[in-house]
DNA sequence: ATTGCTGAAGGG
């Protein structure tokens, strides 16, 4: 039986702050290519903070170059206790046994909760969508995995992770800072956002700008990979795909890619055109916009030029900049694929978009989130995801799949 | 608290 019902991630105390650099080469926009990203001290990086301070103030057009801080181990602050996993009753297999009553009125709530209450999730992250179009059941059997169970994550993920690093230190600076609470993390994601802001408003190109926003009645939650002008002057998001294989992917995959940068650029838009109010959000997040925020957090901000001290006061602030500074919404959708073997440039595609039909999929991606609809896995003319799906021997879609798979075949020769 | 909560993306 599934664990079903775990906390929906352990999560780690630390926010990252992204740091608009000047550096010592605000002019020069140099860019040095092949620096090992990876390695860098903690001493290294207050040094190149110091000198990103002194030449605060001008972030314009390709000057940007971003070195890193990287995340420092230890300190772990007393934050998420892993107990995490709230056993409920779901997981009870006695079925025989009518068991005493209040375990079976538990039970009866348990199977009347949608996904997401029975999951405690109240947001979703955009990727959470794409998983979930490469293949709904599969998606489920990972979150009711145990943590400490969860497969490890490929080689071609950590590859793919680390490409991405590098190429966002090319960009701005990364700096770790030490979060006590939920406050505190939405509190560095507003930092980060206003950080981006002005880069923005005066040409400039940012990674991993945090957007957000409520679609179709649920929260949702992603990072744009990477927004840039233009030589036509459009805003244009840019979305790195690293490859294991020099090949582009196939059609399903590319499909999941689509949909992403399209979520993405319905909230960002949003964003931008004030869709979203600040009171929404605390709400929807259940947040203390009282809560004053944590010192380091607080520094921070400082650091900024930025005199908040609650979660309410830089919410306001990162709204009032985003509605108030005109950006424009985002004109079009760029999927950049490459090689992870040898950095090689694989392909692009212009992503078009077509909000009607990007809802329509998000709606029905939403609706089993929901509870409106049966879980679902791949297409037949999918299956060939299985073979590489590591829930493939317990997956119960498969099963009934399989099952009925004579009849379609018998349907199929008679036409 | 008979209640609470999550870095997202990472690639197939």
């Amino acid at each position: 039986m599934q664990g079903g019902g775990e906390a929906h991630g352990a999560g780690s105390a630390d926010g990252e702050l992204r740091k608009a650099t000047g550096s010592d080469d605000c002019e020069s926009g140099e860019k040095k290519e092949g620096d090992d990203f990876s390695d860098i001290s903690d001493s290294e990086l207050l040094s190149l903070q110091e000198a990103a301070e002194s030449c605060d103030a001008y972030i314009e057009g390709e000057g940007l170059e971003m070195v890193d801080g990287v995340t420092s181990p230890g300190k772990i602050d007393a934050t998420t206790s892993p107990e995490g996993q709230l056993h409920n009753s779901a997981g009870l297999s006695c079925s025989e046994m009518p068991g005493p009553p209040e375990v079976t009125q538990r039970k009866r709530k348990q199977e009347s909760l949608n996904p997401l209450q029975k999951y405690h999730m109240r947001y979703l992250a955009v990727t959470d969508l794409c998983s979930q179009m490469w293949c709904e059941q599969q998606m489920v059997y990972k979150i009711e995995q145990p943590a400490d169970l969860l497969p490890e994550k490929t080689a071609a993920m950590n590859e793919g992770s680390s490409i991405h690093l590098a190429r966002e230190l090319e960009v701005h600076d990364v700096v770790s800072v030490t979060t006590r609470n939920r406050e505190d993390s939405w509190a560095i994601k507003c930092l980060n956002i206003l950080a981006m802001i002005p880069v923005l408003q005066s040409g400039g190109r940012i990674r991993e700008f945090p957007v957000f926003g409520e679609l179709d009645g649920i929260f949702m939650v992603g990072v744009i990979d990477e927004l840039a002008y233009s030589s036509s002057g459009e805003l244009e998001l840019r979305e790195l795909k690293t490859r294991a294989t020099p090949t582009l992917p196939r059609l399903a995959q590319k499909r999941t890619h689509e949909l992403q940068v399209c979520v993405y650029k319905l909230l960002f838009d949003g964003m931008v055109s004030g869709v979203l109010q600040s009171e929404c959000l605390i709400q929807i997040l259940n947040l203390r916009p009282e809560q004053e925020l944590g010192p380091e957090v607080k520094e921070h901000a400082i650091q900024s030029g930025l005199t908040v001290s609650t979660l309410k006061d830089i919410i306001e602030l990162t709204f009032l900049n985003l509605t108030f500074s005109e950006l424009p919404r985002i004109d079009s959708l760029k999927l950049e694929y490459c090689y992870q073997g040898d950095g090689a440039f694989l392909g692009c595609d212009i992503v078009n978009f077509k909000e009607k039909s990007v809802m329509e999929q998000v709606t029905f991606y939403l609706s089993f989130w929901k509870g409106q609809r049966e879980i679902q896995g791949v297409d037949i003319e999918d299956t060939w995801k299985c073979r590489m799906c590591n829930y493939s021997n317990i997956c119960e879609w498969r099963t009934q799949r399989t099952n009925t798979a004579p009849y379609r075949t018998m349907a199929k020769r008679l036409k």
